[in-house]
DNA sequence: CAAAAAAATTAGGTTAGCCAAAGATCACAT
DNA sequence: ATGTGATCTTTGGCTAACCTAATTTTTTTG
């Protein structure tokens, strides 16, 4: 396994190959590689059954395809939490270097790392780190856009996107806040929120509200 | 810079690259690669500045070079010390892994690293660990294939290559150990050495003695 | 429903790095 | 001082990924 190969199948994870068909397209365009390429490249990962390809139609991950990607995402997310955690990087730069040291990492590695972090559930900006053995639990795709005025949410998931999230980190939001929606702005303005036990009221604009995922206040 | 490059400069690096020509053929054993690979990988090095080859005489760094490679062996070596100290590997399994990182390793991970783990002097094998700038300290670049038949020298160092140092555990040599060469099997035959102490000989192949660095006894 | 557009595949070519084997050079021992 | 073995370079060929351009298939649209 090569970390290119690796990269597509990572790609056709996040764009949904566990559950549907992915378009040559979109992981050319995801990955910014020719489309001649792509159709090359996922030849090869049908050859070793890691994805399902009908020409023409799309290509999809095998269970097999689906576990090694999930476990390249807990890498990926145990190397952020590493960073944040220990090594006290912002949360908004440690995409980058996760993204090279996900591929050089061993199953023993990730284990240590894992245990040193004393099993963290989540990375920095709230993405569920899969188990070992590749499972993931359900994750909300519940949108902050989505709450009403006046509930009480709390934040779980950002979209991971570097711009995103040093947005984020200036309006000094995290996953795990608590906070209330206080109105919606007409015309795509910002959305209202308030943080648990804050006095002042943040903006979070129109865009951001539409890349974070919350839970709803019990 | 892809990684097998840095490879070729940290093993001139290793061989003694920054105070004398290195041959072809102890880079070609050092990474185990084609004599014939070596020589075109040489002189793309020799393109960018990094090394000096004189064709059929050998191959030293340039201060660039050597500069790159100090970076490289720094980064090597935080990681080693990150995985004994934190992740509590033992000292035969960290060369490996340490291998791949470093060369997915950014200056400023290697800065956040060497802070965490409060500004180590040595690896876990008592190497010293280059500063940010590349600078380090001298070590013995005489190689064990070199020493003269009845000469009684000391192993001091064994380069850092998983493979090797498990056949040498094999053969129970070990860095300190003192050993009177017997004689040199022709035809790139093994070393023959003598243990001090010991009766029976040990043979030590012609790959091995050009992986091992010595000093000699006064 | 046929023509145009979009998407996917195929074909031919490039580069980095590897190897094996042939040929060139060096160095030491007779 | 020369021949032989050791070392080094050169040559030709391989594979993995990439690209562009041409072709084929599917989808959209007039």
């Amino acid at each position: 396994m090569t970390p290119m190969k690796e990269d597509y199948l990572k790609i056709i994870f996040e764009l949904g190959g566990s559950h549907k068909k992915v378009s040559n397209k979109d992981i050319s365009l995801g990955l910014g590689i020719a489309a001649g390429s792509v159709t090359e490249m996922v030849s090869k990962l049908a050859d070793e059954q890691l994805v399902v390809h009908e020409p023409y139609a799309g290509i999809s991950l095998t269970p097999k395809g689906e576990k090694y990607a999930a476990e390249l995402v807990r890498k990926h997310r145990l190397w952020e939490t590493f960073l944040v955690d220990k090594l006290h990087y912002n949360f908004a730069d440690v995409h980058q270097e996760a993204e090279v040291l996900e591929h050089q990492t061993s199953d023993r590695l990730a284990t240590a790392l894992d245990n040193f972090l004393q099993h963290p559930k989540a990375c920095p900006h709230g993405g569920v780190i899969p188990s070992a053995s590749g499972e993931f639990p359900e994750v909300s795709r519940v949108l902050l856009a989505d709450a009403k005025d006046g509930e009480k949410v709390t934040l779980e998931r950002f979209l991971d996107n570097h711009e995103l999230l040093t947005y984020l980190e200036e309006l000094q939001l995290r996953p795990g806040d608590e906070v209330t929606v206080v109105r919606h702005e007409p015309f795509e303005g910002p959305l209202v929120i308030k943080k648990a036990g804050a006095d002042q009221p943040i903006n979070v604009s129109y865009k951001a509200s539409h890349n974070i995922f919350i839970r709803a206040d019990k």
